[in-house]
DNA sequence: GCAGTGATACAA
DNA sequence: TGTATCACTGCG
């Protein structure tokens, strides 16, 4: 029995919504004939505004833009011009706080995650509570992870590089 | 180890 | 307008 998270999921804090957020499914509906599950294996946190290493500590701008809406909410980037990174927003309106999708089950990267869930500029800002195409489901499975640094993050500073923000699912819960 | 790739942000 | 940068991947 998998039930769909409504958007007050979303709405805690990024660090509860984050360690609550390990071993959910996303669901990706391409058409009326297919839907497919993929359970989240490893998600990175970024924290808001404060966060070198997030978008966000650049301040407001057209791309950063969702971040700062309530949580519940799609945020896609284009990255190296090739690869959508797929990040849900968390908390209250205007804190920026986003948790990107590193990997799910079967597929390892977030670049991946993007080529195989099809995503494009159109998903950016898509609400995970009403859209037909993709949310998240609770199948009532708990699991372990372990905590770890960032991948990618050198740029941000001592302090913000190390921070263990990077969630990872035990492999033996699977 | 590093090329490929193009939107974005910011300087000018 | 130009250009440096980038929350990555795949092929050496």
């Amino acid at each position: 029995m998998s039930v769909r998270l409504k958007r007050d999921f979303f709405l805690k804090d990024i660090h509860i919504v984050a360690h609550q957020l390990v071993g959910k499914i996303i669901v990706r509906k391409f058409d009326a004939m297919k839907e497919e599950r993929f359970r989240i294996t490893e998600i990175e946190m970024y924290v808001g505004e404060m966060d070198l290493a997030s978008h966000a500590s650049k301040g407001r701008t057209k791309r950063t833009e969702v971040m700062y809406s309530c949580g519940g909410c799609v945020y896609v980037y284009l990255i190296y011009g090739m690869y959508w990174l797929l990040n849900i927003v968390t908390g209250k309106k205007d804190q920026a706080q986003a948790i990107l999708v590193r990997g799910v089950e079967g597929i390892d990267g977030p670049g991946r995650i993007g080529q195989q869930l099809k995503l494009d500029k159109s998903f950016y800002g898509e609400n995970l509570e009403s859209s037909n195409r993709i949310w998240v489901e609770d199948d009532g499975m708990l699991c372990n992870y372990t905590l770890h640094p960032r991948i990618n993050v050198e740029y941000a500073g001592d302090i913000w590089k190390n921070k263990l923000y990077r969630y990872k699912i035990e492999k033996a819960k699977l």
